[in-house]
DNA sequence: TTATAATTAGTAATCGTTACGAATTAAGCA
DNA sequence: TGCTTAATTCGTAACGATTACTAATTATAA
């Protein structure tokens, strides 16, 4: 299904409306699934279709969408806010690797906690609903061209 | 060894003075080593013992001791950066689970994360320097007595 | 149309954090 | 001991991301 109607749809069964704002963000988003767009990226990006867009409207929507639970809020602790549109599927197959050279992140789509999820239900009573998982790190490649060395004191345990 | 002695020596080995208000801090942390404290909370405890300590060289001193690796940042996305110590040995064992329903945090000390690690190395070229493993949902405990409900939108992906 | 509610825009306020300049303390050396 | 220099601290101003607020606009429904 064309995923802007079908955003719609999550609007409109939540009585929210896809105004012409909104939709320009999520379209937005929608051409950049990649990345990991902070607000202040996507309210540059949004300026180009909806020049009059305001900040807070930003704001607003992505808290919006982050309710409706069509994107995921995430934090690398860089000081802002970080948005993805969220498949229908990988909640729970969601990882990242950044790159302490040359600051890259890649997402792994592949469910590696699935074991150790069972394990807290079975051994800590914990029923997991949402995790985190990310490593820093440097590639192998990264290495060989001028590396800057490891940043220190990231907020990244 | 006296955890200060320590401390105290690590301060030395890199030319850095372990002054009376660093002190002040370390010692908040070494009473509180359970705990995941934020800037603020390290400030009014320490005022307890030291009334005429700055706001800022409590951030001043807990960035320097996460430079030596005395201590280590986190963020849960709570707005707050919170700095724990760092024992010598469990830089990869050190997990948390965050309840939905009392927000109570605990931490796990084991290695989750090394069968994985040895992974991303082989297959993706990527060489692990720190990770973060953080686990939202709820204790069935909890859920026993009066749940709140699940919040949305946490900065955790 | 008119009344009501939802949404937006713009901006002020908030809050955690960082930066800055003056004052204090410590260290090195004549 | 005094003098010089560097390190450290203090208080606060500045900063930047986010939130809150008010007025204006748009949609909805009688």
């Amino acid at each position: 299904m064309n995923p802007i109607v079908n955003i719609s749809q999550q609007f409109a069964a939540q009585n929210y409306k896809l105004t012409p704002q909104r939709e320009a963000i999520v379209k937005v988003l929608l051409d950049n699934e990649k990345d990991h767009l902070s607000v202040e990226e996507v309210y540059m990006l949004v300026k180009t279709s909806y020049p009059h867009l305001g900040l807070a409207t930003v704001y607003r929507t992505l808290e919006l969408l982050c309710e409706l639970h069509i994107v995921e809020k995430m934090d690398f602790g860089d000081g802002v806010a970080r948005y993805d549109l969220r498949g229908d599927d990988h909640a729970h197959m969601h990882h990242h690797l950044i790159c302490n050279v040359c600051g890259r992140l890649e997402e792994i789509k592949e469910d590696w906690l699935h074991d150790l999820e069972l394990r807290l239900e079975q051994e800590y009573g914990f029923n997991v609903t949402d995790h985190r998982l990310d490593f820093k790190g440097t590639y192998n490649t990264c290495k060989r061209n001028g590396c800057k060395g490891e940043k220190d004191c990231q907020a990244v345990s």
